[in-house]
RNA sequence: GGAGGCAUAGCUCAGUUGGUUAGAGCGCUCGCUUCACAUGCGAGAGGUCGUAGGUUCGAGUCCUACUGUCUCUACCA
């Protein structure tokens, strides 16, 4: 049979989507509850259905790929479960947006007709996130694919909802809450996020009821004022503790409130006076509630001044506070206008900036649900990669405030909480209830607020694969192995999976969270749309192809660091796809028809053993660093050994053999396909396209190397003793083509080499490498040679004349190998200074002394053949 | 205010439990169209591993302080 035909550049466009099809087609991807196996199953952190892909996506998926690949082909039943997010509030704000865009508002369309909308987006754009994916060779089981709104997932939603409700844990209060009013709606804490910003400190003046003076104090927002209930002081402060109990008056709203005394206050900043605004501000809400103080809310929804600022009514936030300004300024109540930067808080996406308010919201209580969740990674069932994130985990955790889950949006799952037509009565059920257990009447209405995207996706990993209901997938695929995020969701989703899981299912989510960083651009800043600077990984995919972007991504990468992505850096990987293209096609160019499957000869070279020793290693060492999460270091282990090893040297000394034809040329050519399937088998988790099209086209046996077997270390491949003979020979070739190198002779002038040396037959079996690798002529080998007037080399096992007549100045020579006696005195004086040392040798271990020891004795052989080499110039 | 990361070659970064003379890619210099590959081959230059101490036989690696830098977090009105 003849042998594929390959091109010589490799094309990943050819070959990338029929692979992908040609996997999907065979069910390849599909993963089967198997008792025999071990489960190994990741759950993808689902993207937005409004998303495109992006480069943090790309890294992502590119690092849960490889780790369910690597794990399918050692034997597990490997499972990667797909989906997307429904994100309530970044899909309805596009999708408002786009209305605007047609003169529709949501009220114009009712919520049926919006969600029918919104269906139909989910229909158009969700889909595309999907084929994006499949485009960087993801190899998700497409048939378990769900969605975070789907019936399954709104059944979890609706059973936890109504679960951690007759617990106590979810409860309705008014409370103070963020609220965003470009979205309309409240969002929780960690959806807010704080941007610093220039701004003012304004200095009142608030006039005592008495007349007798007044208060001064400073507030950033006087806009608020007119929701002012108290000012306060601070219960010690000597210069107002008297004053707590008297009344001041509200400039521009002339309404008496009470001076009171809270530890809250800090003596020591501004005036020690603070106004207190409950229904506009956090920490005057507490103190409020301390001195039960009215609750007086002077905005509306969309943040202009509502009934209760009196004349400023219908004014703009913003508007109202200059036009409060002015009206102070112009009554003399404002005593000074200073500068003041402070942190503001605003929309995590919208960026609008957030108004404290008063309002009727649904909580989680999180109090009793974050100890189980500290002590679940205190005591190891979870584990973080790298370890530094649980602190940022302990530090979330247990400062953790109830979570606001109510949001006045409608895509999302709805409050399963419904209220009596007749007597209010609530009721919270899966179902909406038929009679009211109050008055017994059966109209209702449903809660009209949505919950919190978050609330659903922190549901995902038991969600998807059954939960409530106890399926066989749920038995077998749960709790998942291992979860793949960025450390920039710890918060919004990590933590909230954990505590979720801990609860609902009594097991934690996942034994291990591997973390990365963010994707930056080529100057370190964060790829963002408004910057510009986001580069598109399926373009890149499309010019360079996803194995060089996967490849990319993965290298010089360590566990939870940002990393730098750059167009160069791609580049870099396509040279490398194309050099194991090429690397494959010299082995297909040379392979016999006879060689029908991967195996080894029984008679191995010298050369051979030198290479598969470092196979071996190699083999132990990939899988390690990958068992380990260290695949930034396993990728630069491969690129090393196929580079280096395999090609520049490898399949150079297997070139003798091949030329030479029958037995010993079949021999390399066994050895040149066992290494090269198996490193392929290494790589391509990391690399999935081009190592099945090299697999396939190699003697495997015609089945894919997806679900090949894994290499496994093999003590019968390891030959040291001999292995360490080879490296003699190389030692020797790079000694003489460094001097070459330094004479400027190029390799098509040939020369005599004569090698002085204890090991004879090590070097007299390396003769053809001398000839191909080291321009030799001819190769003489013998244990003495008295020669005047050649170039010598000096290696650690051999010295090597090489006559070169004309071309040696004598001069030049000394000087080099004067060099080299200093470097290898520097040598000899360093391994001395360690050995001299007796608490060396007293203290470190034996195997590391005896190192030192072998290499003194090996420097000071050399150090003799320089002398000698020296001497022999005369 | 609190916490954490990072600081290694001109640039971007690796460096696993402390153990040879600290590595790679890109860039640079010299030579090479050698029958897999110029997206290549061979050779080379380039680093007091941020600073100062400490632990250790031994520190890029562990500890302390400092400097620079980035990030997260927090209620300073």
């Amino acid at each position: 049979m003849a042998r594929k035909q390959l091109d010589k550049v490799y094309d990943p466009s050819q070959v990338e989507d029929r692979l992908y099809h040609e996997w999907e087609e065979k069910g390849l991807f599909k993963a089967e509850v198997d008792p025999k196996k071990t489960p190994y199953t990741i759950v993808i952190p689902p993207p937005n259905i409004t998303g495109q892909l992006h480069m943090g996506h790309a890294l992502d998926e590119t690092l849960q790929d490889i780790l369910i690949r690597f794990r399918r082909m050692q034997g597990f039943a490997a499972l990667w479960v797909p989906g997307t997010d429904h994100a309530s509030i970044a899909t309805e704000a596009k999708i408002v947006e786009a209305m605007r865009k047609e003169g529709l508002s949501k009220e114009d369309l009712g919520r049926e007709g919006f969600l029918e909308r919104a269906w139909d987006w989910k229909k158009q754009y969700g889909g595309r996130i999907v084929e994006q994916l499949k485009k960087l060779g993801s190899s998700c089981d497409w048939s378990r694919e769900r969605f975070t709104l789907d019936e399954g997932c709104s059944e979890a939603v609706k059973e936890v909802f109504v679960r951690l409700y007759e617990k106590g844990l979810i409860y309705r209060g008014e409370r103070i809450i963020n609220w965003c009013p470009k979205c309309q709606t409240s969002i929780s804490d960690a959806e807010v996020e704080y941007s610093e910003q220039a701004g003012h400190f304004w200095h009142l003046r608030y006039p005592f009821a008495d007349g007798s003076g007044y208060l001064e104090l400073a507030t950033t927002r006087p806009e608020t004022m007119m929701g002012d209930t108290a000012v306060a002081v601070h219960p010690d402060d000597e210069r107002y503790k008297h004053l707590i109990g008297k009344t001041v008056i509200l400039p521009l709203m002339n309404r008496e409130i009470p001076i009171v005394g809270d530890t809250y206050v800090d003596m020591k900043f501004g005036t020690g006076v603070v106004k207190i605004t409950p229904a506009h501000d956090p920490n005057d809400f507490e103190v409020g509630l301390r001195h039960n103080l009215p609750i007086i809310n002077v905005m509306t929804d969309d943040a202009k001044m509502n009934e209760n600022a009196g004349k400023y009514a219908g004014m703009d936030r913003y508007e109202a506070r200059k036009a409060v300004v002015a009206d102070l300024e112009e009554q003399g109540f404002l005593v000074e206008t200073e500068d003041h930067s402070h942190n503001v808080g605003t929309c995590y996406r919208c960026s609008t900036t957030v108004e404290p308010r008063v309002s009727k919201q649904w909580f989680v209580k999180m109090e009793p649900l974050a100890k189980p969740a500290i002590d679940a990674v205190k005591n190891g069932e979870v584990k973080f990669v790298p370890e530094r994130f649980d602190k940022i985990y302990y530090n979330w955790m247990e400062n953790i405030k109830d979570w606001c889950i109510s949001r006045q949006l409608w895509w999302g799952h709805r409050i399963p909480a419904y209220y009596c037509d007749d007597c209010g009565e609530m009721v919270v059920a899966k179902e909406a209830p038929t009679v009211c257990p109050k008055c017994g009447k059966s109209h209702f209405h449903q809660d009209e607020d949505t919950l919190d995207t978050w609330f659903s996706s922190a549901l995902w990993p038991f969600s998807t694969l059954g939960w409530p209901n106890q399926t066989e997938d749920l038995k077998y695929f749960y709790p998942t192995s291992t979860l793949v995020t960025g450390y920039d969701i710890i918060f919004f989703w990590v933590a909230r999976m954990i505590f979720s899981a801990l609860e609902h299912t009594g097991e934690v989510p996942f034994k291990t969270v591997f973390f990365h960083g963010l994707v930056r651009d080529a100057q370190g800043r964060k790829m963002s749309k408004s910057l510009g600077n986001g580069i598109d990984p399926l373009e890149v995919v499309k010019e360079y192809g996803a194995d060089a972007l996967r490849f990319t991504l993965v290298t010089g990468n360590s566990p939870g660091n940002d990393m730098r992505f750059s167009e160069e850096k791609v580049r870099a990987s396509r040279n490398f796809a194309n050099k194991i293209w090429n690397a494959t096609r010299f082995v297909l160019m040379n392979l016999s028809d006879e060689i029908t499957s991967i195996a080894l000869p029984d008679t191995l070279t010298v050369e051979d053993k030198w290479v598969l020793t470092q196979y071996n290693s190699l083999v132990k060492e990939v899988t390690d660093n990958l068992e380990k999460f260290e695949l930034g270091i396993a990728v630069q282990k491969l690129y090393d050994f196929i580079w280096d090893i395999l090609c520049d040297w490898y399949i150079e000394l297997t070139k003798s053999r091949l030329q030479a034809g029958g037995e010993t040329s079949l021999n390399a050519q066994k050895v040149l396909a066992f290494v090269l399937a198996g490193t392929m088998q290494m790589l391509h988790p990391i690399m999935p396209f081009i190592t099945e099209e090299i697999w396939q086209a190699l003697p495997t046996g015609g089945g894919s190397i997806m679900v090949s077997k894994w290499p496994e270390y093999r003590e019968d491949l390891n030959f040291g003793a001999e292995s360490d003979e080879f490296q003699k020979v190389m030692d020797a070739i790079k000694g003489i083509r460094n001097a070459r190198a330094q004479m400027n002779v190029p390799p098509s002038k040939k020369a005599s080499l004569f090698i002085e040396t204890n090991s004879p037959d090590t070097f007299k079996s390396g003769e053809a490498f001398f000839q191909r690798l080291a321009s030799a002529s001819e190769v003489n080998v013998s244990d003495h040679y008295e020669m005047e007037g050649a170039v010598q080399v000096v290696t650690d096992s051999a010295r090597i004349f090489i006559p070169m007549g004309e071309l040696i100045d004598r001069e030049k020579e000394l000087a080099r190998l004067n060099k080299e006696k200093a470097a290898c005195e520097k040598d000899i004086q360093m391994v001395q200074g360690k050995l001299s040392n007796e608490k060396f040798t007293a203290k470190a271990p034996a195997n590391i002394v005896e190192q030192e020891r072998q290499k003194l004795l090996k420097a000071n052989e050399r150090m003799a053949k320089i002398l000698e080499s020296i001497a022999a110039l005369g």
